[in-house]
DNA sequence: CCTTTCACCTGTATGC
DNA sequence: TGCATACAGGTGAAAG
């Protein structure tokens, strides 16, 4: 379940292996993996021959590899996306979709997905929230760690929607990068419950709790982003999402860290919150 | 226009 | 053991 941290280190393996190189070919072993390349699995094979890579860049969970000229290859890794850089003889992946080779003869860049709800593309570059991205996410936010994220812009904006803070904070065309883990712990270290109505969040509690988004995907990004001199370890050993930094989520019934209270576990939008019944208490009604 | 719900996927864990 | 069911949940289309 990858969200804004767990991609920005993907993104950063990236750049250390791939960025600079040319591409020799690209295949496409699952057409569910390039659904959103309207032109198709050919089309998109003709268009990356040849072509160098450039710098890879990534707004919230969306990230994309510039190719020399005026596009990009733009990918979402979904719920169990991977970008592998593995030799290129080696066994294909249980789940290979999409394989890229390159003119050097070095490593393969392949997109390794057991669900397919992430996909590849490759797509013009657009502008939004000051800076060009891909056209297919001008929709997409500004991340919190964007040089031009707007706190009063958002602070603003999430105030005016009619819905529960949660929703909000897992709203990528209102803030990106925030998935359902990490908003668990933001409304967490900001004492909120994720029920709470967006309209009656004070100005300086909107601030704690960009603050607290900020410091938890940080911190996860500082246990998972280290040194990317090693391949395996770095690049492709993911270890998935960053346990130690984590309160709440997946702790039903351990105590909450800052008060002991045994942490509950709720649904809510066909998936599983989790937060502490004391220090983030259920609104009574709405304006609570 | 704004908000909510649902379909899309498959491996793993759990219950009977 | 085998079968059925729940669960994981990001995104965008469709519905409300």
């Amino acid at each position: 379940m990858p969200e804004l941290p767990e991609v920005e280190v993907v993104r950063r393996g990236l750049e250390r292996w791939v960025s600079g190189r040319v591409i020799a070919h690209a295949e496409v072993l699952h057409p569910r993996a390039i659904r959103r390349h309207v032109p198709g699995a050919e089309e998109f094979s003709s268009r990356l021959k040849g072509r160098t890579i450039g710098s890879a860049e990534r707004r919230g969970k969306y990230l994309w590899l510039p190719l020399d000229g005026s596009d990009a290859i733009l990918a979402h890794l979904g719920m169990s996306g991977q970008l592998l850089v593995v030799e290129p003889g080696s066994a294909p992946e249980r789940h290979l979709r999409v394989r890229i080779g390159f003119t050097d003869g070095g490593p393969d860049l392949r997109f390794v997905d057991q669900r397919t709800f992430g996909h590849v593309l490759v797509t013009a570059m657009a502008h939004s929230g000051g800076r060009p991205v891909p056209e297919p996410i001008t929709h997409i936010a500004a991340d919190p760690f964007e040089e031009h994220f707007d706190e009063d812009l958002f602070g603003r904006r999430l105030r005016a929607r009619q819905t529960e803070v949660k929703r909000a904070l897992l709203d990528q065309s209102l803030i990106s990068g925030v998935g359902n883990i990490y908003a668990d712990e933001a409304l967490w270290r900001a004492r909120l419950h994720g029920a709470r109505p967006t309209g009656a969040l004070t100005r300086p509690k909107i601030a704690e709790l960009l603050g607290a988004a900020r410091e938890v995907m940080a911190a996860a990004l500082s246990e998972g982003g280290t040194s990317f001199d090693s391949l395996y370890v770095n690049v492709n050993g993911e270890s998935g999402y960053f346990d130690r930094s984590l309160a709440v989520y997946g702790r039903r019934d351990e105590p909450c860290p800052r008060c002991g209270a045994p942490i509950i576990r709720e649904s809510f939008m066909n998936r599983s919150s989790y937060s502490c019944p004391r220090c983030q208490p259920r609104p009574r009604r709405a304006g609570a």
